[in-house]
DNA sequence: AATGAATGAGGGTTCATTCAT
DNA sequence: CATGAATGAACCCTCATTCAT
């Protein structure tokens, strides 16, 4: 017999899931603002009301979305590092590791790139918790590997940090807005060469 | 004797102008779509209607804020790299020049990076091919500096400007969500610091 | 042994009654339709659904919430006029049961007094048919009282029972609006004395 | 040429005032909750948006209602008490004065009677002020008759008032629920006969 | 008998936009 | 030209009620 946290079954968990990839799908296809409840609704399969049983509001559904997209990719991205023991090889799997997440997850990317990014609100979320995390490992990987003596000292790691995830946003939203290139993960090896050149000795 | 375009005047031009920055200023302050025409016309002290007058809608307003604005850092941009020869500087000239005109335009700011970034109808506007040039004048940077040798060759001229611009952004959003740090300009230094390490021999 | 009704048993008949106090409690405190179904449920400790086995209806719980008390109202007052021969002390012992009794209930009385009395679908109710009853006896006070020499004969009894039960709640209503005085039942004493010289020889 | 109070003209009065009669109407035949802005705005003959240019809200909608109406009333009641001299008579004149008020206005009646009586946020309006200097008028005839000794000096006034509204209200209330009698100012003679007995020497 | 879950129906309110003056 | 006034069109959200379990 399975065992399921208080207060959830996997029928509530199934449509609560099921509800948050139609608001992901319908917020990423027309924007937070153009969407209207109604349009997840009908995406779910499900009515206006059944929405408020489990968000009490628009955004709060909104805000829903990363929920465990983005713990899961903390964890994954946690342990692919855990793997690499040299700095630029941490540094070129963790961009390899962006923009192939994006690049699987188009809708998850327009609603962070596009949507969630923008919101002051937002910043006050747990989830916004999470994602902070993950800045924070790219935060200690450059900071590691100047204290070992792979990359020069004299470099902020909250700089390098941006220009990292600064790049990939960049062409995560050209992709997505342009739609150029098809796969933008080809750009993964030639970014982190101009930055690792750029970091290193 | 002055010449004005058929149809305008000096007057005219001034309330247009007037309308232009209350948006800036109230779409910055409470974003697009929370912001209202109501808001707007406040701001600038006058009617409703008569925005309607000068705009044919809240999305064409949106769109008129960057305008001369646009033109004007266009003109700016090129009028500096003209004064300067070597690529590494006018590549530092490039990012102090955004980061600074950023900082000092933060409810430009504020549209750009936030509001018109993600609007898929304003890639259609006039507005947006003079930002193109400007991205464009990037590129031609960078490619003019590989063809002059100063440059690698091995390296693609639009993922380099991806770096480039992308590292702004980042730091010009996080300035504008977060308010850290105070003045984004002193990564101006640092950020051309690891771009050009990246892309030079 | 004792004997319930077909269909009914203690067990139903307690949770129904608990039910119509947590309504009576509910809607004198937020209103009839400020309060929802949900506060009912609450307040019972039940689930909405409950409710409506119970009841088929918000309003028909409405309607319900007089039933039994209405009702042992009715009888207690007979009960009393019984034991009164002379026709003044009957009419001093209907004002002070009034408001002897709203006091004590307020919850009841503002029902009554704020909710019922203003719906025209009540009128339909058997419980108000009961509550009718109460005034058709005040009636027969005042009758009995004038073919009996105790009361002038100039006097229309719907009159006098309009003075003695519009004074009554008027107060009340006072009291339970305002919360003025701490207790409405100081004045049945002069009520009872007004009226009776309005109405005696 | 007419001058007018700065930020009103005659149209906007009379659109305001157009407003106010729809909802009197509707409100008082379909009660407040149950009637809608669209209802009113139907019976106004204009859109709903337009009520929301002239009020804030349903209710404050509401709480408008009685606005000049009860200050004309006020005024009325005043200029009548300053032309009679007794207060026998004076207690006539408020009871006939209110009675045929009510007849004459049965909408107004149902919505002052039946729905703002109950609520409890219309206590703090300015309205409600207006009514309960009414109610203070009726108290100084009462002082005033005991000062003169034409009535008991061990009766209070605001018992008196309460028989006196208590009796007015209860018989409007039944004419607007039952439709009985036809003209409750009917009563108005026997009211103030039993009311002046009780409180006469 | 009790309820968790779902929903239809509707309602108040907002706001971009229009147009007569 | 500017605007006061009006509104159509939506939208978010609530809630009484139902029904399968």
């Amino acid at each position: 017999m399975e065992q399921h946290a208080i207060g959830t079954s996997p029928k509530i968990e199934a449509r609560r899931s099921k509800i948050i990839r139609a608001a992901q799908k319908v917020f990423a296809q027309k924007g937070f603002y153009e969407a209207t409840i109604s349009d997840v609704a009908r995406e779910a399969g499900i009515s206006d009301a059944t929405i408020y049983e489990y968000f009490t509001s628009k955004e709060e559904l909104l805000f829903s979305i990363p929920g465990e997209t983005a713990r899961d990719a903390l964890k994954n991205m946690k342990n692919i590092l855990d793997h690499i023991i040299d700095t630029p090889n941490k540094i070129h799997a963790i961009i390899y590791a962006f923009l192939s997440f994006y690049r699987d997850n188009p809708d998850y990317a327009s609603i962070a790139m596009l949507i969630l990014k923008q919101n002051k609100n937002f910043l006050e979320t747990q989830v916004y918790q999470d994602i902070r995390q993950l800045a924070r490992l790219i935060y200690e990987v450059i900071q590691c590997g100047m204290d070992q003596g792979e990359l020069r000292k004299d470099i902020d790691p909250l700089v390098v940090r941006s220009v990292i995830l600064g790049s990939i946003e960049h062409l995560v939203i050209r992709w997505l807005m342009l739609g150029k290139p098809n796969d933008p993960v080809i750009y993964s090896k030639e970014i982190t060469d101009i930055i690792l050149k750029g970091v290193m000795f």
